[in-house]
DNA sequence: CTACATGCAAATAGTTTGCATCCAT
DNA sequence: ATGGATGCAAACTATTTGCATGTAG
């Protein structure tokens, strides 16, 4: 996944104050940091590195170290959901209602197009696979990956 | 995923030569590292890190670059297919047929046991996906994560 | 005021690579 | 003999962490 995720720049931005009223309902500070950060998660609802999201920041910025920090905390309140593309970079996205709370993505695998997809794995055979092997709270890890239309000639 | 994966210790181990011969039938030299890797993945059945195969080596062992770089080779080859857990290791097995060339697992999230799954996402439902965004060779990826019997007291 | 958050730099962990030497063919 | 393979060390990337300082509440 050479370039940089291409995304359809930015439709509805969202707004954030659900998740800065999360955060100060359990005693998290809303710093500068923090919020100029939801708002470039709120801004590019796509799937973000952290060093996408920090280049994305208005001028000022921040330090890289604080977009971690600032991801865990956000991923711990439930307020981003975190994706692997399997190329060593963890990627989030916003979470601010349960419809968008489980999804997966459809990458291409020549210019990092990334599409939202709805489906899901099946629950029921997800079911059964956990009850077949005795395992509890089971979930799984969804991505796909092709050749957009733009990239087959 | 702390602890190193645990597996029912390594059942039957399979015969290496039709991945040697396929090796030298491209060029690539049977060198003991080579084989020695080889042989650790035939009888370790499980999807096993750059680190735990070279620990698995025996004695004389080989550089970790080299495991890096005969893993690199081997998956170009098809004589291994790689997983990814999530936890920024990537992790390999042999495929030495058809028949085990694509299957998911299921890992506990505590003691990092491993369940191989013979469940697949449903091909209808991928051809839809694919169609439906005009994408072309799609694939995907897909783990499952739990909590094994052993672990939920 | 005070605990939590941040910046900065150093430390980790996984993986890759340059280069001189070695060895399978 | 000879080009590909290896060992070793250094480089890279993503991510984490210690610590002194800064600031939201």
């Amino acid at each position: 996944m050479k370039p940089a995720s291409r995304h359809c720049c930015d439709e509805k931005r969202q707004d954030i104050s659900p998740a800065t009223d999360r955060l100060r309902s359990r005693d998290h500070k809303i710093t500068g940091p923090r919020r100029a950060i939801l708002e470039v998660l709120g801004k590019h609802r796509h799937p973000m590195t952290n060093k996408e999201i920090l280049a994305a920041l208005p001028s000022a910025q921040c330090d890289l170290a604080t977009v971690y920090r600032s991801m865990h905390l956000l991923l711990k309140m439930g307020l981003v959901q975190k994706f692997d593309f399997g190329d060593g970079t963890a990627r989030f996205e916003l979470v601010l209602d349960k419809a968008q709370r489980h999804h997966h993505h459809l990458v291409c695998t020549n210019c990092a197009k990334v599409v939202e997809i709805e489906e899901c794995f099946p629950e029921a055979l997800e079911q059964k696979i956990a009850t077949q092997n005795g395992f509890r709270a089971v979930s799984h890890r969804l991505e796909f990956f092709g050749i957009c239309p733009e990239c087959h000639h």
